[in-house]
DNA sequence: TGTACATCAGTGAACGCGCGTTCACTGATGTAC
DNA sequence: TGTACATCAGTGAACGCGCGTTCACTGATGTAC
């Protein structure tokens, strides 16, 4: 009752899972929105129709193996910090760090497929990524009722300030032609974002 | 001398202009990602392999027109305030209306282009668009030497916020798949991030 | 145990399509007489 | 002024290519006897 397996998918990885890594490899090397069916099939080592087999169409496995390339980016960094504890200036500075690091793996592979509404789609069915934003948001909602920060702070405003500069340190990159890494942030400017916000630039700051 | 004229040029317009023209309608509707050279073709009614006649290549056209559609969004916004002039506050608002009304305007146009580097390229060989970070950054910097700032304030870094904070309220709706025109700002947001901006969040602040 | 057969996932050549681009041809206009 | 010709930008059918997708075929494996 068993067919003939697929040629370069060995041990215990279905074809399915071989091919959503393999179009997750090219969609770290070079972004999704280039890749063609043909490029995954030679990727994984197997035949160009297989993917028919597992997936509706092209749209369907590029959505997963973005929904994965997400998830494998979002496990290798650091955990966030939790509101309450630590200094919440170092707390500040770990959300910049990861807002830079996440934006930098993660927007090269998205570069282009606005272009591709029908990727876009499947991959917020999938459950999207996780919302940087909102999660900073929410810890600083939190920090704000546990009273380190000031009382007339806003969390939506701020939360927006720092997602949006860590999004602005990455995408002129990409604009630009520049490949993915290199993208590097002057030493310090995270700290002086955070200070920033914590400051504030008016006449009446310290 | 005068060989015929194209079907649907009129006027005093050349027809290479008319095909720019043509070009920068279809960009501002869709995008320029997905345009094809018949659809310029039959949007400035005229031939489909007349653009040939006059410019390189198609990436050539779409540059040409993507840098007139810059400009026409740039003209059409009011002009941003001068350091030492009126309320500091006020100005800080007009940035961040003008950071996010051209962003609306222009982000779409550009959606998916990363993957086409060779309209990008062409696009900074003709001069690229207006810099929105580093003319609030010499705003900022005027405005500090002038003494209307915090002695500690941070060009730079509250630029990067400022600007970010305007592509962060545009991006999310072109992954989202939602038109354009959709991206609406809550009211009083933008001076939610402008008294941030200036006040800051830490505990002591205001 | 050994042999013949049935199963069906994998294979890859082929299909249809739309793209960017080319080029032989058209025909409105200026020139020559 | 009227007629014949030369010019050359515009025309649009056709080309070559790469894409996503299909489907008749292959062949490794399990089953029957």
């Amino acid at each position: 009752m068993s067919p003939r397996k697929a040629g370069a998918v060995g041990g215990d990885v279905t074809l399915p899972e071989h091919l959503v890594a393999a179009a997750g490899r090219l969609i770290a090397r070079q972004g999704a929105a280039g890749l063609t069916v043909r490029a995954v099939a030679r990727e994984a080592g197997v035949a160009d129709g297989v993917l028919y087999n597992h997936f509706a169409d092209k749209d369907e496995l590029l959505a997963q193996a973005l929904h994965a390339h997400v998830r494998t980016v979002a496990r290798a960094l650091p955990p966030l910090p939790e509101p309450g504890t630590g200094d919440l200036e170092a707390n500040l500075l770990a959300y910049v760090s990861y807002g830079v690091e996440f934006h930098r793996a993660i927007l090269p592979a998205f570069a282009g497929l606005p272009a591709q509404p029908g990727i876009l789609t499947r991959f917020a069915a999938l459950g999207g990524g996780p919302d940087l934003k909102e999660t900073l948001a929410g810890y600083l909602r939190e920090e704000l009722a546990l009273g380190r920060l000031s009382p007339s702070a806003d969390p939506d405003a701020a939360a927006t300030m720092i997602v949006g500069a860590c999004h602005e340190l990455v995408l002129p990159h990409l604009f630009a032609g520049a490949p993915a890494a290199a993208v590097d942030v002057p030493p310090g400017f995270a700290a002086r974002l955070v200070a920033t916000c914590l400051h504030g630039i008016g006449p009446h700051g310290p």
